[in-house]
DNA sequence: ATAATAGTGTCTCTTAGACAGTATTTG
DNA sequence: CAAATACTGTCTAAGAGACACTATTAT
């Protein structure tokens, strides 16, 4: 009877085919009351000329996240930013060259920190409970997306619109300090839809996860609304 | 220039080493208010004499959810049940053997549907909106589990919990038809917690997901309940 | 009748939406 | 002062927990 030590010592994987592996981000920010995600436009086959999340294949030694966190690094020149996995998408014949399998992930960050990748506005047609493709659009025009992108959107915007009651995600959108008007307008460009602002206001005050800074915004022409930051853990 | 079939023609995948994917399937019941979890006993290295979740690696031309369907069928002796993708597991070293990415997924079947396969009560040792490894017992031990089998079944019940609210996940735990206070034991296995009567009976008939049959159980030595039927989509 | 569970009525508390009001800034 | 937005007070409606009550069955 062999002992696990020496099973290991004489064990062969043997060499049947295997799947390639990838990761694929969909990194998404809120400008200006807009939800928009960073794509790609591929210059090779195939599909070479339509818009694809950023990813790249997992190493034989790389963590998943790890190699999220690699995608994120050297395609939108972004580190240590909200990152989750989101679904694996997996489907025989989605990548026309061979078999991969796709881990995909999420990526949330404040507006105008991507400079290395275009982002584009996220439009999406379905309602609540549904689910579906998504689209990104340019002036107007649905930009025409690579593989089963636009699943992976869909997928990620479902995802996002969920953890938005329960979760502390729209900080991860949002500069160090905010007003709670930006707050609105993350969680509002993400549900979809015009929220109250007195409930919402009650609501984020009362969940504790806010501080008052004291200080003001610089202000335009009107009262300037209070900065609050993030509560981080306590 | 060539053309997206003639690059496909001449492509060349290249030989990188590629990881094995794999799905692992948490088959969950709710047996007499007690929520069990199959597990089958390692009878070979490595982890030998440990339990492990049902699966199997995902073949080069085969779906993943048809993959995990398989592994159900085969090693569950069960089809047709709900079934779908939890997350995916492929930290390196999870597997001493080799490289091995899993797609965990989460099978719900109705108590004493599963014969070929044991089932063992789940213990959980945190709450609410933590999270945390999961465990099987037996008489009262808790059973070594192999690989990272304790961190899926863990991250399997978080998700169960999360899902109750909105979802009507308890209805695939149930035979077809059910009394409210067979529905009411289900979601108070997976939650955790006991549940205030007059309140949950108000929220599932209010939910318009319940039908009435007419028919009653048959009863134990007291006024029998009503038999409701999951109204399935309209 | 008694035991045991099914099922309901009602009170209260919390929370959200609606709406209108007050407060504070620039010009 | 006017304009514009920040912020708040209050009413109302919906939903959940608590508790006690009535209903129906077997023994």
């Amino acid at each position: 009877m062999l002992s696990e030590a020496e099973f290991l010592q004489q064990y062969d994987p043997g060499d049947f085919e295997r799947p390639s592996v990838a990761v694929d981000v969909v990194v998404m920010t809120v400008c200006e009351g807009v939800l928009q995600v960073a794509l790609i436009r591929r210059d090779q086959h195939p599909h070479m000329g339509r818009y694809m999340l950023p990813g790249g294949f997992v190493g034989i030694d790389e963590d998943i996240l790890a190699a999220a966190n690699r995608v994120l690094r050297d395609k939108a020149g972004v580190s240590n930013i909200f990152l989750e996995q989101l679904y694996t998408f997996g489907g025989p014949g989605r990548d026309p060259r061979m078999r991969v399998i796709t881990v995909a992930h999420v990526a949330l960050v404040p507006c105008g920190v991507l400079e290395t990748v275009a982002t584009y506005p996220v439009q999406v047609d379905w309602d609540g409970e549904d689910g579906g493709p998504a689209m990104a659009v340019q002036d107007g025009e649905s930009l025409p997306m690579a593989f089963d992108h636009a699943d992976i959107l869909g997928v990620a915007v479902k995802r996002l619109r969920g953890r938005l009651s329960y979760s502390p995600v729209a900080y991860s959108l949002l500069p160090e300090t905010f007003t709670l008007r930006a707050l609105q307008e993350v969680h509002e460009a993400i549900c979809g839809h015009r929220l109250n602002k007195p409930s919402f206001r009650r609501r984020v005050l009362a969940s504790g996860e806010l501080v008052p800074t004291g200080e003001r915004e610089e202000s335009r022409a009107h009262r300037p609304a209070e900065l609050y930051r993030f509560a981080l853990g306590d």
